[in-house]
DNA sequence: CAGCAGATTGACT
DNA sequence: GTCAATCTGCTGC
């Protein structure tokens, strides 16, 4: 059962990174950094939902074609962008999915990382609620199953990451660099030459990871 | 297990 | 009107 696991004393790390954590690097560097970390979301009764990202792609704007912010863009959907590292951008995709991504750098520098696969570490049960009785393995295997499994929608798009309504902690360790794997982004074949820009990183061999082979 | 089509709606041209 | 930073179920091997 995963009860036991939520009726441990709250861990040391429990605390929200610091916002140099996502201002003061680029934001290919901040990606391979969140691979270990752990995202959190609240849920009922004081409980907790939380994975640690397996999986992550940056989008660096406004030069990157396959950016939202691509050309510099600003518009009401994109405005989250903008923001200082250390904001969350939720946005709606396909008709049916949420994605969630990490904002990163100075305000007006549209930077961003989609959180793409997480491992299940809390709050397990109430994942298996919310995913409707896929296996566990499915449970937070992609960016929009994710969302679905944390109750991660649009209300979450501009919370602050050092606030109280979702946030990023330290891992239990940090991924070690040689198990962190790299290919190009998923689903951006629309975005020609940027399209093959090796900025999805992933944990090799991790089961939660949305796709262990590139297309 | 690979490959493919359908779902479903907001954002933007 | 077109298309999207996806997921699921079904087909066929």
């Amino acid at each position: 059962m995963t009860r036991r696991n939520e009726m441990l004393a709250p861990r040391s790390e429990a605390r929200p990174l610091p916002r140099e954590f996502y201002t003061g690097a680029g934001v290919l560097t901040i990606a391979r950094n969140l691979l270990g970390q752990r995202l959190v979301v609240p849920a009922e009764g004081g409980t907790r939902v939380a994975g640690i990202i397996v999986e992550a792609e940056a989008y660096r704007g406004p030069r990157d074609r396959a950016s939202h912010a691509y050309g510099g863009r600003r518009t009401r959907r994109t405005e989250t962008m903008y923001a200082i590292g250390g904001t969350a951008y939720v946005y709606f995709v396909y008709g049916m999915h949420y994605q969630f991504n990490v904002v990163t750098n100075v305000a007006d520098i549209p930077h961003a990382i989609l959180i793409r696969a997480l491992e299940p570490v809390e709050g397990i049960d109430i994942m298996r609620w919310r995913r409707g009785g896929v296996t566990d393995r499915e449970l937070t295997s992609g960016p929009g199953k994710l969302c679905q499994a944390l109750g991660i929608d649009r209300s979450l798009d501009a919370a602050d990451l050092l606030g109280s309504r979702v946030w990023i902690e330290a891992g239990d360790r940090p991924a070690p660099r040689v198990q962190i794997a790299r290919g190009t982004r998923i689903g951006v074949d629309y975005a020609g030459a940027w399209a093959l820009m090796p900025w999805r990183f992933w944990i090799r061999g991790n089961p939660f990871v949305s796709r262990p082979v590139p297309a």
